[in-house]
This record gives C-alpha cells, sequence and structure tokens, in this order.
DNA sequence: TATTGTTATACTCTATAACTATA
DNA sequence: TATAGTTATAGAGTATAACAATA
C-alpha cells in the first residue's frame, strides 16, 4: 500500500512540482532528438487528441493566440499538421495532425525513459489508482479538455 | 476508492501530459501576475529547495548553462536572486534565493486555484496514495534531487 | 586536460497592439 | 459590435560555439 502519511497540500504541491520538472524535462529532451522544440512538442501533443481551431489550441496552451501562427507555420512546413478551413465559420481554420506528425509524437513519447521507467515500477491496481487520482485532481480544470474545433 | 480499470501506460501517459498541461498552465498565469515568466518562475521553484551552482540549475531545469545567466541576470536585478562566490571552487558561483524571492514563489503557488481547488477534492488518504505513487513514479530520476552546489 | 561561468549569435517563443475578414 | 487569424514589434528563452579563469 503505497502511501506518504505527511501529504498536506504543500508538500503535494511541491511533489507535483517535481514530478513535472522531470516529466517537461524528459519531454524536452525527447523532443530535441527530433528536431522539435518543446512547444512544437506541446502542440503536436494536443493535436494528438483531435483536430482544433487556431484560437482553441492557443487556450490550450496558455498562451496568446498570435503565438500559435508562428509555430503552426513551422510545423506545417516541415509536414506534421496542416491547416484547413471550417465547413461553418469561414474565419476558422482547423489543424489537423497528418500522419507523419502522428508518427513523431507518438516516436517522442516513446523515447521518455524517465517517465516510462518510473511508470514501469508501478502494477495494475498502482496504474489504476494514479490515474483515478489525477482525473479527479486535473480533469475538471478547464483546459484539461482540448476546446473542439467549431 | 478511486480507479481507472483500463488504464494502460498509454493512457496514463496521455493522463499525465493534460496533468501536467493543466499544472504547467496555471503555474505560468500565476507567475505573470507576478511579473514573472514561467522559465524564471520555474528557477524559483528549484532554488527554493536550496542554493545551487549555476550548472546544477541548468541541468535540474533541463538547459543548457549558458541560458542561466541571463535568466538569473534578471532576476538577480530584481533582487529576487544573488550570486554567492562558492568557497571551494572558485570557478563556482552558488545562486540563492532572498527574501523577497521567497515570498514571490510562495505567492505564486497560493495563486495556483485549478490545482489546489483539484487538490481540494481529495480526502487525507488520497493524498497520501497520490504523494506516495508519485515519488515512486519520479522522486527517482535524476532531475528530480536538485544537484547540491559544490 | 577538464570544468565553470560567460559572451556572441541565430532562431524560437511570448505578449501586446493593430489590422482584415467574417460573424 | 464581436470574434478568428494574422502581422509587426520588442523582450525573453534556447542551443551552439567560443572564450577566460580555475581545477
Amino acid at each position: 500500500m503505497p502511501g506518504n502519511p505527511r501529504a498536506g497540500t504543500a508538500q503535494l504541491m511541491e511533489l507535483l512540482s517535481v514530478s513535472l520538472g522531470v516529466y517537461y524535462g524528459d519531454f524536452t529532451v525527447a523532443a530535441a532528438t527530433e528536431g522539435l522544440t518543446a512547444s512544437q512538442g506541446k502542440t503536436l501533443t494536443v493535436l494528438r487528441r483531435g483536430p482544433s481551431a487556431m484560437r482553441a489550441l492557443a487556450t490550450t496552451l496558455s498562451c496568446d493566440a498570435s503565438n500559435m501562427t508562428g509555430i503552426i507555420d513551422r510545423l506545417e512546413k516541415r509536414g506534421l499538421v496542416r491547416r484547413e478551413p471550417s465547413p461553418t465559420d469561414r474565419r476558422v481554420k482547423n489543424v489537423v495532425l497528418t500522419d507523419e506528425g502522428e508518427r513523431i509524437i507518438d516516436a517522442i513519447r516513446a523515447k521518455m525513459h524517465l517517465t516510462l521507467d518510473g511508470l514501469a515500477t508501478l502494477d495494475e491496481d498502482d496504474r489504476a489508482t494514479l490515474a483515478g487520482l489525477l482525473e479527479r485532481v486535473f480533469a475538471a480544470a478547464p483546459a484539461a479538455i482540448p476546446p473542439t474545433s467549431r
């Protein structure tokens, strides 16, 4: 039975900060081996969940909408995403992951050895418990569910 | 008993990506209200655990050592950190959080409402369980323990 | 010889403000 | 009037390569 008897909110925040640091570093290094910046990698991660309008992407990534233009420009130039006009609103452009983009983001995740090795120490019950707790803490947050393209 | 019956490694990676995305966005917004960038905030977070040499900081933050000069320059100019010469190695500079720096990073954490509200949904047992699992997955990673200044 | 911190450089990320096309 | 996407701009982050000081 895993457990930390003195886990106040402050301790949990610190533990989340350490965990995030490890995960983010792991992700950044893995993305770099594919020639991608962390921001480009995060963008592909979001698009892996499905197409998204430019503005919705910016919201999910917690950055200003004007940033997305350059990021998507570079990803599109490398053939990892493409812009498609929305059928219902001519102002909107939906960004779609290409097959090559899907291949790259999957390759990046497969290279996150620190995180994968850490998860490998958990048995099936522990994984289910961790998943349930993370869902309860974070899945209710607005940005957790990427806004659907309209 | 919280749990997700279908929590394979791939599902957990996706859930971690969503959770840490929410946490990171929450942190970035909170840091901005204190006039700090995400990188500056992350640097203060690491220093909150104790002093660190420039090089060790870069390792913990998974970035090149040359980046730290500018980041620490700006934080030092605002009085949030200071550089101190190492007593044992004249090449090394230890970076120390000032009282004001400590005040600011604590204020940022107190403003992370998405994360704090999510954690508030957990009872004491759940918090202990989550803490134990996160420790097992991430605390063994090299970057989790900030290299001590020498 | 190797390491620490810094500098110079080029590119990327980021927010702000202004613009256009559309709603 | 409001919203989606873009552009221009300035400041910050980032990796690479080179350097002086020290080990």
